[in-house]
DNA sequence: CGAAGTACGTACCAGCGGTATGTCGGATAC
DNA sequence: GTATCCGACATACCGCTGGTACGTACTTCG
């Protein structure tokens, strides 16, 4: 591949056809995910997408294998690109503890602007299966979660299991999710998102404190889980 | 039966026709319910549901104005029909920590079920808005879970306002329906059941911790929220 | 230059939610 | 009893939507 006039200037190696192809898709991407973001999935019309990008719908059918397909590739490049936003702010933290904090403050504005809100929360596990949801964020703004909250508890130089983390990680995720969206749609977001952080904080603050006056798990896990245990 | 009489045997005051018509209607509701439980909310047509039904869509546009309005109808009911088995289980409780604990159990024992998880939890939103889904919770389950939270944070003889209470409610609110449905896709869900207990559990006794020591949300109000706090 | 294949555009279809209208039988007034 | 009315459906139909079959022009390669 070479010569003559195949070679595109800014795209080393693609084809002029590449290139244009792999425009037309984007462009498809773009569009969708504007108007997913805005009507939702089912208040989206193949239509309007091909319409938006202007394109026809063969085009679409050429590159993808249909509206789900299309609205996965969409999910998936907002969901990698919030996850990315949330762990590049991250970075600048070292303290576990702050860390978490950080984090949720992070998500909490990721969410808050709304694309990722309808189309990953709301639209995301309806659309595709509560399992491909779950498949897709194990591995991008879940991730994070576990991440986090593995830092943070073995920062109490605790050994839990992989399972334990996991469903900690789930629970809290969960957490923001719904927290997320109060925020979002909260008269006050600002309030309310302070609101939140304050809550989970204290959360965080309840775990440390058990951490340092030495309880660990097995003392909780009778299953009943009453702190003022009488019998 | 019996009679030319428009009265009907077990229901006085209540006509024939108002008998016939309370019964499609429930018909409607009842396969309506089994089939979006089933397929979801998209995967279900109406002609399936009015076949199941033995009914025409004459029916059922006469009784509801549409899909989604009878979507709404099986959504309250499932709804309700939910909050109130959990709140039966709570009566038997009396301690706040227990109750919280048997709470969660209950809603872990609804929630595998998977009718709640399905139209509730996962086409709710989608299907109606996450304004509309929120104003219905927020006067069953999510009330319930109000209720838990304020019985057992007051019992730390607190008085937060009621925006924090609610605050606090959605995120165990939220943590709840995560929890519950990675219990329910679990290859284990009793393990994973276990283990969602003993996470809450643990947080609760975060709480109780901070409590006894007589920390109050001011002392972690601070923002950054961080337990291990230095500047 | 010609063969081949990619990247679309065009035309069309089945099924869906929704509507307009017809109809029949129980309820009501006399 | 019977005339009338109206609620509770059934029937027929419509526009739109996602999806498919097929045609075609432009590239790329030999």
């Amino acid at each position: 591949m070479s010569k003559l006039v195949p070679k595109v200037p800014g795209v080393p190696g693609a084809t002029r056809r590449a290139s244009y192809s792999a425009s037309t898709k984007r462009a498809l991407i773009d569009v969708a995910e504007g108007l997913f973001a805005d009507h939702g999935y089912a208040g989206t019309s193949l239509d309007a997408i091909v319409s938006g990008a202007r394109v026809t719908k063969g085009a679409l059918y050429h590159h993808f294998s249909g509206k789900q397909a299309l609205f996965e590739a969409v999910f998936e490049r907002v969901e990698i690109e919030s996850a990315k936003r949330i762990q590049k702010a991250l970075r600048s933290e070292k303290d576990p503890w702050r860390k978490a904090s950080l984090g949720l403050r992070s998500f909490l504005a990721v969410v808050r602007e709304g694309t990722y809100r309808r189309i990953v929360i709301q639209d995301g596990p309806a659309v595709r299966g509560y399992e491909r949801y779950r498949e897709q964020e194990e591995r991008s703004t879940f991730a994070n979660v576990v991440e986090i909250v593995r830092a943070t508890l073995e920062a109490g130089a605790w050994d839990l299991d992989e399972d334990m983390l996991q469903t900690f990680a789930r629970i809290f995720f969960g957490a923001m999710s719904a927290a997320g969206e109060s925020v979002a749609t909260a008269v006050d977001p600002e309030a309310a998102a302070q609101r939140v952080e304050s809550a989970v904080g204290f959360l965080l603050a309840g775990i440390q404190a058990l951490v340092d006056q030495g309880t660990d798990l097995e003392t909780v896990i009778t299953g009943a889980a009453a702190p003022g245990d009488e019998a």
